[in-house]
DNA sequence: CAACTGTACTATCAGTGATGGTACAGTTAG
DNA sequence: CTAACTGTACCATCACTGATAGTACAGTTG
């Protein structure tokens, strides 16, 4: 379910937070699905809990989970996320098709591109 | 002409590696042209020689500069140049598509957002 | 020769990501 | 109630990176 990738220039917490985020919005993961908790997940991908504490805060502050002391985390059941997060994507993508733009590339040979996939 | 902005979370020396990455393909630059020396761009910037020396020399390496001891660095005449950087940008973008699609965007409404541009 | 260029060091500092460990509070199954 | 699980809050430490500061040396040019 989550792999860590040591070749990735972005720390581990970030990767398993948009891990996650990803599992969540593509619905691989149900809402008030429990995850796993931190100590069990630390264990299981050989790293800190402190780690998987910092992913699972992460989580939580952008709404994507909810955690219940004493029970564990659980996935959110926000309607909104998916939204938002497609907002989030567009921007970026947009942000990089302007600077492509802005060195010569034309928008139609971008858009075939993206056809193509 | 180079401008440091504090709020970015990338580096310095980065941040002066795009830029004049994005010079040179926007034909601000036009080939054999001088970039300010080591000391004077690191006095004008107010931040540290080392750092601008840091970001020359990844420009060399990436091809968009080269280095004449004791004269100064210029600017490549580097054509294929553009062709990279285009392809570049467009793995960037195809991989955050491909993201986007998985979450549930079309593409037509992907491509919407782009030719409104 | 003087005043520029780049370059190569070394030392130091600050911030961040990650680790290891301890401790405490809430929940739940037995 | 107790044991075993949850999250959470610390603290100290380490490694790495980005940036600074300073010195020194080599090549170029007016």
């Amino acid at each position: 379910m989550i792999l860590i990738d040591y070749k990735d220039t972005r720390p581990i917490y970030e990767q398993i937070v948009e891990r996650y985020k990803t599992l969540i919005l593509k619905g691989a993961l149900q809402s008030d699905e429990q995850l796993p908790s931190v100590r069990n997940l630390a264990m299981e991908l050989s790293i800190n809990p402190n780690t998987i504490q910092k992913a699972y805060a992460e989580l939580e502050r952008q709404g994507f989970i909810y955690t219940v002391k004493g029970r564990g985390n659980f996935v959110s059941g926000d309607s909104g996320l998916i939204d938002r997060r497609k907002n989030e994507y567009i921007e970026q993508i947009l942000a990089l098709v302007r600077e492509v733009l802005e060195i010569g590339m034309s928008k139609t040979e971008l858009i075939r591109e993206i056809e193509a996939l």
